[in-house]
DNA sequence: AAGCGTCCCGAACATCGTTCGGCACAGCGA
DNA sequence: TCGCTGTGCCGAACGATGTTCGGGACGCTT
């Protein structure tokens, strides 16, 4: 994870469907570097994937929420087999596992707040294991247009080799 | 947003750099086609942008957590003003404006514990506005691998077309 | 039944992805 | 000081891809 590693991340955060060409035109070394490059960060699981960003209420679910679940008991068992229920219904965008005074935070995009309803005490609370749930509506969702490696101590990063090349 | 467009843009979520060949040969239309549904689905704001998604500890950000924020007063000034600068932290991968018990849900990665500490104490609370401030560390982060479109009532969706030719 | 609009296709040319041989530099040991 | 070695990068070349454009098929209207 040297610099260059880094610039092509951010560009391919900031846009997934560059081509190989620009991206190398953007940091700054040749299409095949690039390509190498990338390769390697795939290969390393730097980068994981690449997906498209889709208008919800274009898709028809114009209502976002996230529900906070509290699941008793807090057994291994039991927070993997919801968690393994909640990724998969149609109506969860995302999943987090958290700590705190909840286990779960579910992101999830219905069409209107019956839908949203319908999904809390049909889906939810109809679960044993659902102890509580606290609903609270997404106004907006912001995303950052790309991350950058924070200062990074230590961490599992490689040494930076030294600048190498014209 | 008939059929094929779901496709596309299911297709698009699950792998954002499919080459536009592969992309109509999995939906099943001629490159020429999916090219122009997808430039469509761009103009029409349905497909916002590709980003790639990046393991968030090969970047020296091991640590996540969610951080409801409360404000005070609740005005949209205050509010949109604190959500700009949320937004544009180093530290924060998403924000979530929400309703609820608190305002704000704020999406942040960090190196470590100490850093986590250290955002909350330097960067939240040291805002005036803020009032109050709950931290919980996210174990887990899943997302779906693409959204359909849920089985769509009314909303703006344009009449699907009778399927044509061959 | 004829005209029209919509959607899709396939061929063709420009552009891009990918491979491969080779060079430049840094570090090492003699 | 000198040569050796490994690493990272480059550029040319070939195959694959993106993109445009003319035209055909179908359903709907008049």
């Amino acid at each position: 994870m040297d610099e260059l590693d880094a610039a092509l991340v951010a560009e391919l955060q900031a846009d997934a469907r560059l081509t190989n060409r620009d991206l190398a035109e953007r940091v700054g070394v040749a299409p095949s570097t690039a390509l190498e490059r990338v390769r390697s960060l795939r290969a390393r699981g730097v980068l994981r994937g690449y997906h498209a960003d889709v208008d919800l209420p274009a898709l028809g679910r114009s209502v976002q929420a996230l529900i906070a679940v509290r699941i008793r008991p807090p057994a291994r068992r039991r927070i993997e087999e919801f968690r393994d229920f909640a990724t998969a219904l149609p109506e969860t965008v995302a999943v987090f596992v958290v700590s705190g005074g909840e286990d779960f935070l579910i992101h999830v995009a219905v069409a209107d707040t019956d839908a949203l309803y319908a999904f809390v005490i049909d889906r939810l609370t109809e679960r044993p294991e659902v102890a509580d749930v606290r609903t609270s509506i997404v106004y907006q969702h912001l995303r950052r247009p790309a991350l950058e490696p924070l200062p990074a101590r230590s961490v599992g990063a490689t040494q930076p080799p030294a600048s190498r090349h014209r």
